[in-house]
DNA sequence: CCATATAGTTCAGATTGAAAACTAATTGGA
DNA sequence: TCCAATTAGTTTTCAATCTGAACTATATGG
């Protein structure tokens, strides 16, 4: 018997809820659910160019008598406004430019291993409103750290009251594999914290959407993917003190059965290498994670003047221990990326966080061991590296919201019509 | 900007057509669409069971009165039959049972070095008829291999003849890279080939859906989620000549932007590997390969009394050789599963071809492999065995055309009142 | 100032599932 | 034997929603 099914939402997870359950019947009314969708979608794509509605019957075959009833509901909901009079210098009546609200925003925030950030997005994908702090949150108790965090946030909220944004939501990423259903921390080794409920939605009171928790690699990896460097499909390579990866498949985000794929980290590198923190042995984390590279290079843990800055200027100065050690790190990536590129037909990667600030030293050895173990498989041209720097984790997490209500603004609607 | 996009189907492909395209419009046909292969997929997943229409609206949430009118339509073009009246023992009129009609097959077939085989399976999943023939293939011309396919495939129509099966669509699953569209085999080593074309159109003329060409290990993947060991995620191993992998996901196949996922084969496994046929190094296949097994063992090529059975032999009697030559392809294949599990979060694995065969060997070494490597990461419960041989192949090549009746009802029902 | 062109709205028509009332067929007990 | 109860399946009415065509609104250019 054929018993294959419809695809699970839960393993590729580009926004949140989908527009359709998983097996639920079809109704009369999910057509308009789907063309809300669609209609969001298309002027999300289209960005600066503010669509008119003629223009979106055309760009999504549907046509203007429906367009325009379709964007009279997201006007009226607030998602999306009309930005004055668009021409084309053609002859005619000019039409109404639209764009998601500039005014409806989502809270982005990261805890990370030695800063915190938060950050505001508009419903265009716009960064309003940014702040950092470094703190060591390595071991501190996470109501310490949501603490700190939560005066973070309030500046975006007064940043968005001041601007006159009403805030839909927030999402948190956190260095670790979370529970989003449940606003758990399942394990974030480099924070120390193992299974920590954290209680994101106090930083938001009052967000329709809530808060939204999520892995930094992943969201490094939406960022890239809505506001960066990414194509439809691509592995970002996120060095943060482990070495994780986010894998964007069909321009949605690839977790896995469990939640947790994408770990780079820990792909074999060699069969007979050193054990590894998480029990295994032969990791790529033992080979090429910051710390093994600073250990490498020969430059010890409490160095004045910070040990990126020290290997930085070591590599600069060609100095032979600290080259080799990036060399070999660039070694062991490609082992891994040719092995990734092998298993899951990746044509293209980002490299994010400590690789891009090695790329200039770590390109070359990465692409002779690429072409040493693959040949021909990855084009060094889609071999690329993260402009985005910290607030591409940022704009990933906010991103994901945002995202969110774009597949469903039905959802949204049903829900600002009761309130 | 948010750019993100719906899921493109290219990427994951269970079955051929999706029910809605990519960025279309949804019109309110389209909800009959979905409805149709809700029905059916509700009958297929139901199996032996012959729901009726009653329990088809309780399963899939839809009115009796629209389940009726689906069903009719079903019933019209001869995609499902009445089977008789239903009595579950309690009072009340009993249900007409429903199955995916026993009239309607699908001819699937496979190339692989040594051997061609076809096969009947119809619409309900059930195996008819089942031939094999051994050719030896290798290096043999395309033209040849289909004219000798040709006749087996002719003794598949001859017994769907006497069964009254009306043949719909065939699949071919060939061990190598394939350009679906093109009927094309891009690049098949084992057979030497590179860019052939075939005419696979010509093995089943006037069958309204064709003949639909596939890899053999993605075939064999499918084989064992619809009819085998598999459940929705887990990774297959497919042990012919060279090594080779389907991965399913969230009950589909995951084929990759390009197509060639599943490569386990080529996993580095060591970085001082010996070169491989690939071009790469260090690959999974100079270790664990049959080649590489049977030279390890000591067997040469040409053996009397074939490879395999000196090799079983040599494993019966415990010979030292022999037993550490399959250790070491446990051990590497370990290395390889543990790579794939982190970096995909695959949670179950299902060895076929050659690794099923020296299972009861190959177990306990690729087991210690993957504590040491990835402990806990995969329990040994989900490293199963194929139980379905050759037949696996053959039941994913026609299970694929299958697949696509049960998405797409509406396409077949259309085209059926055409003709 | 009017012909032309483009944007957007209004309204009739078609498709489709929900809900409810209805018909059909069977069991079990009076 | 026959009728109440029960379950299966059909018919009818209604609401949602898109299409298509006709219509209104607003611009340009000669």
């Amino acid at each position: 018997m054929v018993n294959g099914s419809r695809k699970n939402s839960s393993k590729l997870q580009g926004g949140s809820t989908p527009v359709n359950e998983q097996n639920a019947p079809g109704r009369v009314g999910d057509v308009r659910r789907r063309n809300l969708s669609l209609v969001m979608d298309s002027i999300a794509r289209t960005g600066d160019a503010k669509p008119s509605r003629a223009q979106l019957a055309a760009g999504t075959g549907l046509t203007k008598a429906a367009v325009s009833s379709l964007v009279a509901d997201l006007v009226e909901s607030g998602l999306v406004s009309e930005v004055g009079l668009y021409r084309d210098g053609e002859r005619g009546r000019p039409g109404q430019g639209l764009e998601l609200s500039a005014r409806r925003g989502v809270v982005g925030m990261e805890i990370n291993v030695d800063y915190l950030a938060a950050g505001l997005v508009d419903l265009g994908g716009n960064l309003r409103f940014h702040s950092t702090v470094e703190s060591r949150n390595r071991g501190l108790a996470p109501e310490k750290v949501m603490e700190r965090l939560g005066g973070l946030a309030a500046e975006a909220i007064a940043a968005a009251a001041a601007a006159d944004i009403s805030i839909l939501g927030g999402g948190l990423a956190v260095p670790g594999l979370v529970d989003e259903q449940r606003n758990l921390v399942l394990s974030a080794p480099n924070l120390h914290w193992e299974h920590e409920a954290l209680n994101p939605q106090n930083l938001l009171e009052g967000a329709p959407l809530g808060v939204r928790l999520s892995n930094e690699a992943n969201s490094a990896a939406l960022g890239e993917l809505w506001y960066g460097a990414g194509q439809s499909d691509f592995l970002y390579v996120s060095g943060e003190v482990g070495v994780g990866g986010g894998v964007i498949i069909g321009s949605e985000l690839y977790t896995g059965p469990g939640g947790s794929a994408g770990e780079l980290g820990h792909i074999v590198v060699h069969p007979d290498g050193p054990a590894c923190s998480c029990g295994g042995a032969g990791c790529l984390e033992t080979f090429a994670g910051q710390e093994a590279i600073f250990e490498a290079a020969g430059i010890p843990e409490g160095s004045l003047g910070g040990r990126t800055e020290l290997l930085l200027a070591a590599l600069a100065a060609r100095e032979p221990q600290a080259t080799q050690a990036v060399h070999d790190a660039g070694r062991y990536l490609g082992v891994a990326l040719a092995s990734s590129a092998r298993l899951m037909d990746i044509e293209a990667v980002v490299l994010g966080g400590h690789f891009a600030v090695l790329a200039e030293w770590l390109r070359p050895a990465l692409l002779s061991s690429l072409d040493h173990y693959a040949p021909g498989l990855l084009d060094p041209s889609n071999l690329t590296v993260s402009n985005l720097e910290h607030s591409g984790t940022l704009l990933g997490a906010a991103g994901q919201v945002i995202r969110s209500v774009i597949e469903s603004p039905f959802e949204f609607l049903l829900a600002s019509k009761l309130a």
